[in-house]
RNA sequence: GCCGGGAUGGCGAAAUUGGCAGACGCAGCGGACUUAAAAUCCGCAGGUCCGAAAGGACUGUGGGGGUUCGAUUCCCCCUCCCGGCACCA
């Protein structure tokens, strides 16, 4: 904090005048309390055996990239305030923080600068606690998780040797996408637009590779009927999440390829949502990659170069990324498929608007009942048949024909053999039965959804514990064994391929079957790997001899709130989700969702635009530690904009929050009330304003309002964590109270406001203030005398009596145009306001000359006079 | 194209159940303190128009319509911005 001092050193000589000790110098308290908080680890321990109500609030683990940022500031306030608050309602809180240090940026920097991956990534941790700790946030630091570290990781190569066991993790050769920037490989929830996630500039290429998947799609279903149990999460990601799975329901129809040559008796499985519309279907259209296609070109040179073209163009517009914009065309290939309902030959086409990754890869193309088939159809000429309209009310009425393409489910079958007449949904149901009936077709489900390809050929990542057997082929390295250490000294500038595998004394091993000569596995995990479990650890971060203590977790989980970033919206939440089913069936827990709520707060932004070194809008924390303090910092980052909005970061507002603080101090400095009672017994203080306020020792005009406002104040704050988290707001109330304290200045300083009522103001002032300006809140929390520990100090309660106001001004309008206002007392009748109100001159001078219609009262709101 | 979210002063925003639009803060202006400035404290402040002023009139929550005594809030239509999905058969 070099920073820190300078500007202190530069202060000091500013200090010469008379209100020196009113000035509060955020860095002198700030570091004071950061000195002591230091020498207390256990500060913000979770405790382990507890008969209160546990409450597991978590923030998402930042990648080590460096240094914070405004987006790290901003989650981890909202998260600290919320800990802070559930501490001081008497709950065991647990608040864990940990590093996702595993992944490619420790490789890049590593080859920029020559220094080995491990070392940066550690420093980088070093520094970041280092600022974690100066912003004041109170983290259990004893549970901390390093997923880069050998006592984490040998837990994935553990889990990855129980979904093995499982049938949960296989290897398959296949199309994976390939990043040229990253050199490695993608997950499909790694790539974006056609791009990688990582480089947004970098089209993500197509690669044949071997690679290692997770079976995600065994819990597709669940993972998408789970989400409408997850009423805390916000509906936005879980309408991505259901995109994502991309359910949806249909029938498989085989097509028999007709005519000699060619694969005998082979068939065309085809992909349906709409099968009641089958005897409408005139031709048949498979993917260019589908793999019949080549069969059915044979020798047809002229065919297959068509086809290859085709290919071209589809992975072009991939790549592009407006696949779903290029013209529709594709080519005959003169061969003929059998529709199974009806016996009828259509001709087979290759089109490049059938995606080989979804459903069979081909359809059956209904130009009347679809508009992508009718739109090919009427550039080929191919035949378009009517088999569904809508349905008549009236059976005698003559059914107009409906405008082509039509597409509805709401309809009935005509020309469709023994199912005409029947409506669409009763159609799908019977025509799926009897598919199945007599084997050419079934009723069948398909998903978007992909299984997780988890295979990185990279070299900053957890080791995938397999060996490859000459004699007994792919070979689990034994638990025993584990962990496979990540070695050290690995020449990671060496390009292609991955870089263990340049490493003999990785590679080579014995198989544990047969003793004899093993090739080791040398790609490493996908980093969303350590992210899917990782809370689990935190609840028993120690433990040797597994991922964590079931009966432990169980304690903890699942998460109460969980807070990070919306961008994790299908990656790591949908990762995690799965991980979580997954360890459930395994018998090691018994929630099934990792998080009960989730919150997800906007981004920051300056400018207009998301911060970033290209803009050079980039704000830096620590720049703003050594500036306004720590507490500005959060307490600005809370007060900007509500927390699921974007905020957009502006100087001067940081600076307004800095002198707010110093406003709140210096009224503190001037009027501190050390009540002797109270510093004796902490009795809650509620009682004895009570008292102060009751009809035997009435409060004068200017403490009642400091009363009525207080509670006020009390009121909005604790809604709004128990609610809508519109920590703007509460912040804003704090503000105006203290407004309203300065504002009876005066009367305090002529004695009318008692001092032991002042004195429980401002404890409940400095309680009010401590779960968002933890720093400024303990110092003031000492200066009034208190001994106890701040962050366990119960929560105060508001009291609706002392909050009500005295009396209230009730607007009054004519038409519905304000035209005054009357001030009565709160529980003035009608009777009353309306009295008033006509006796007010500029109501009077609306309503004359005209004839009042109707008065409509609200009580304690508004006066409406309708007149005519 | 589909699904979300959003649009309110010069700026960030507030209005929690249909009831005073603009709380709180920033920037601005004025005053007090000071030799002066900074800091601090107090006050003013949506817009337009009338008025010397006090005050008053009209208007105003992206645009248009509707329901209502009354709409930032509810309904219909439209524009723009942000995010997600997108030839998904």
């Amino acid at each position: 904090m070099t920073q820190a001092e300078g500007v202190d050193a530069e202060r000091s000589d500013v200090r010469n005048d008379v209100r020196n000790d009113e000035r509060y110098d955020a860095q002198r308290v700030e570091s004071k309390w950061f000195e002591r908080w230091k020498q207390n680890a256990a500060l913000y321990a979770a405790e382990p055996h507890s008969t209160k109500k546990k409450y597991y609030v978590l923030e998402m683990l930042p990648y080590p990239s460096g240094a914070l940022h405004m987006g790290h500031v901003r989650n981890y306030s909202i998260g600290d305030a919320l800990a802070r608050y559930m501490w001081m309602n008497g709950y065991n809180v647990l608040h864990p923080m940990g590093w996702d240090s595993f992944g490619l940026p420790a490789e890049n920097a590593a080859i920029q600068n020559n220094t080995p991956p491990r070392l940066w990534t550690l420093g980088n941790i070093a520094n970041m606690k280092a600022q974690m700790k100066r912003l004041g946030f109170a983290y259990d630091w004893s549970r901390e998780v390093t997923t880069c570290l050998p006592d984490y990781y040998r837990w994935n190569q553990w889990f990855f040797l129980k979904l093995f066991e499982q049938g949960l993790a296989y290897r398959k050769k296949s199309r994976v996408n390939w990043c040229p920037k990253c050199a490695t490989v993608l997950a499909n929830e790694q790539v974006v637009g056609g791009c990688c996630w990582r480089h947004e500039d970098t089209v993500v290429e197509q690669r044949e590779l071997e690679q290692w998947f997770v079976r995600t799609t065994k819990y597709a279903d669940e993972l998408l009927c789970g989400l409408d149990k997850l009423e805390g999460w916000p509906e936005k990601v879980r309408t991505m999440q259901r995109n994502w799975i991309g359910r949806s329901e249909g029938t498989l129809v085989d097509f028999k390829l007709e005519g000699a040559s060619g694969p005998a008796g082979s068939t065309i499985s085809v992909f349906t949502t709409r099968v009641d519309t089958i005897y409408g279907a005139t031709s048949v259209q498979l993917a260019p990659e589908h793999p019949i296609v080549k069969d059915l070109a044979g020798a047809n040179a002229d065919l297959r170069t068509k086809v290859d073209q085709l290919i071209a163009e589809q992975r072009k517009a991939k790549e592009a990324g407006d696949i779903g914009e290029i013209e529709k065309h594709g080519v005959a290939t003169g061969r003929y498929a059998v529709n199974p309902f009806n016996g009828e030959k259509v001709p087979i086409w290759v089109a490049n608007y059938i995606l080989m990754d979804y459903g069979t890869g081909a359809i059956m193309s209904v130009p009347a009942h679809d508009e992508r088939d009718y739109e090919f159809a009427k550039k080929y000429g191919l035949e378009i048949r009517l088999v569904v309209v809508p349905l008549a009310s009236d059976p005698e009425e003559t059914v107009a024909e409906p405008a082509l393409p039509f597409v509805t489910h709401d309809g009935m079958l005509i020309n469709s053999g023994p199912y005409s007449g029947m409506t669409c949904d009763d159609a799908i149901k019977k025509m799926s039965e009897h598919a199945e009936q007599k084997k050419f077709g079934k009723a069948t489900v398909t998903y978007r959804l992909k299984d997780w390809g988890i295979s990185r050929q990279r070299y900053w990542g957890t080791p995938i514990p397999m060996l490859y057997c000459e004699k007994d082929g792919i070979v689990p390295v034994p638990e025993k064994d584990l962990p496979v250490i990540l070695p050290d000294k690995v020449d990671i500038t060496l390009t292609g391929g991955s870089p263990l595998g340049k490493v003999p004394e990785f590679v080579n091993a014995t198989c544990p079957k047969c003793g004899g000569p093993a090739r080791r596995e040398t790609d490493t995990m996908d980093t969303f790997v350590d992210s899917s479990w990782y809370f689990y650890r935190y609840t028993d971060a120690h433990n040797d001899h597994a991922p964590f203590d079931g009966k432990v977790a169980q304690y903890w989980f699942p998460i109460d709130q969980y807070i990070g970033g919306v961008e994790h919206a299908i990656l790591h939440l949908i990762y995690s989700r799965f991980w979580t089913k997954f360890m459930r069936d395994l018998g090691m827990i018994t929630n099934d969702e990792p998080a009960d709520r989730l919150f997800t707060q906007g981004m920051v932004i300056k400018d207009g635009a998301k911060m970033s070194k290209s803009l050079g809008n980039v704000v830096s924390p620590d720049e703003m530690v050594a500036r306004y303090g720590a507490d500005a910092a959060r307490l600005y980052s809370l007060f900007a904009a509500p927390p699921d909005r974007d905020l957009d970061w502006q100087d001067t507002g940081i600076e307004g929050i800095h002198r707010f603080l110093g406003r709140v101090y210096r009224f503190m400095v001037r009027n501190t009330c050390v009540a002797t009672s109270l510093v004796a017994s902490s009795a809650p203080s509620l009682a004895s304003v009570r008292e102060a306020g009751s009809a035997a020792t009435p409060l004068q005009p200017a403490a009642r309002a400091i009363q009525r406002k207080l509670h006020q104040t009390i009121k909005r704050v604790s809604d709004d964590f128990q609610g809508r988290w519109h920590f703007n707001t509460c912040i804003s109330a704090i503000m105006e109270l203290v407004n309203v304290l300065y504002a009876s200045e005066e009367a305090i300083a002529q004695g009318a406001v008692p001092k032991p009522f002042l004195s429980d103001v401002e404890r409940d002032l400095v309680l009010l203030l401590a779960p968002f300006a933890p720093y400024l809140a303990h110092e003031l929390w000492e200066m009034i005398g208190e001994k106890s520990n701040l962050l366990k100090a119960p929560w105060p309660k508001y009291d609706a009596v002392l909050a009500k106001e005295e009396e209230i001004e009730i607007p009054v309008q004519v038409n519905g145009k304000l035209r005054g206002r009357v001030v009565v007392s709160a529980d003035a009748t009608e009777e009353t306001v309306l009295e008033r109100a006509l006796a007010d001159e500029k109501v009077r001078a609306a309503i004359a000359c005209k004839q009042v219609v109707k008065k409509i009262y609200v009580t304690g709101k508004l006066l409406n006079i309708v007149v005519k």
